[in-house]
DNA sequence: CGGGGATATTGACAATCTTCTATAAGCTGC
DNA sequence: GCAGCTTATAGAAGATTGTCAATATCCCCG
């Protein structure tokens, strides 16, 4: 126990343990949707994923043959990236005959957005 | 070579082969940025290190000892999360005595947030 | 139905990340 | 210098990630 008081342990000595200091406390609510934010964040933490949701948004919509050239990588791998962006919520996409095409999910990037502007 | 046209290969035909068509090929600029982002929210995609940015950032300054109790993780793992924080130069931490102060690198939020809004 | 283009899945592998324990290093006050 | 609190580093274990080759599935069209 390291808060005891004693005449000699002043409350100056006392305060001056960081740890010890209540106004320094903070509590992180239960639910405070970090952990869902979190998961947003991860999809947008790598840099090929980044590229591919910059193209969806500047074309508008690219399907995943559109996006499969442009980078060195297989298809399986396009295809892995496009997965990820989907389960954030970044991206929606729709079949459409044979393609599929992606949009980016403007109310999820926005939502990262206001997440981010909290913490700033 | 896919593009070649005969009389029976119709230009429609040509059009419906998703990956020919010019007008949606996109080039992601060679240095757009991309990776550095990436690194951002890479660090910001850690449930633990979204929590103590929102406590930083609500108490203006912490110290370590102030943010290892309120989670249930050990000493060393808060440093490191922290470290990965810094890195990312999403925090600054200044030593003042026996402790170290960290603080929200306010610009390197706001140009994440800047990053974000350009993708949506 | 069969061919072919587009997309999805599987399994494997290497690299990276998160966490811990143990320990070191830094600073303050006696 | 020593004791004690704070911060940093090292090493290891387990989980997650990014990538590919191979293969499967889906869809259109003849």
């Amino acid at each position: 126990m390291l808060l005891v008081m004693t005449t000699e342990m002043s409350v100056q000595r006392a305060t001056e343990l960081c740890c010890q200091i209540p106004e320094r406390h903070f509590h992180p609510e239960e639910n405070d949707g970090a952990k869902e934010a979190a998961a947003v964040f991860r999809a947008l933490s790598d840099e090929t994923r980044l590229r591919i949701l910059k193209g969806i948004s500047q074309m508008g919509e690219l399907c995943e043959c559109n996006i499969v050239p442009v980078f060195g990588l297989s298809q399986p791998t396009v295809n892995y990236h496009l997965k990820v962006l989907r389960a954030a919520g970044l991206v929606s996409s729709e079949r459409r005959g044979q393609w599929v095409y992606h949009r980016v999910n403007q109310k999820a990037v926005l939502g990262a957005v206001r997440d981010l502007t909290e913490v700033a």
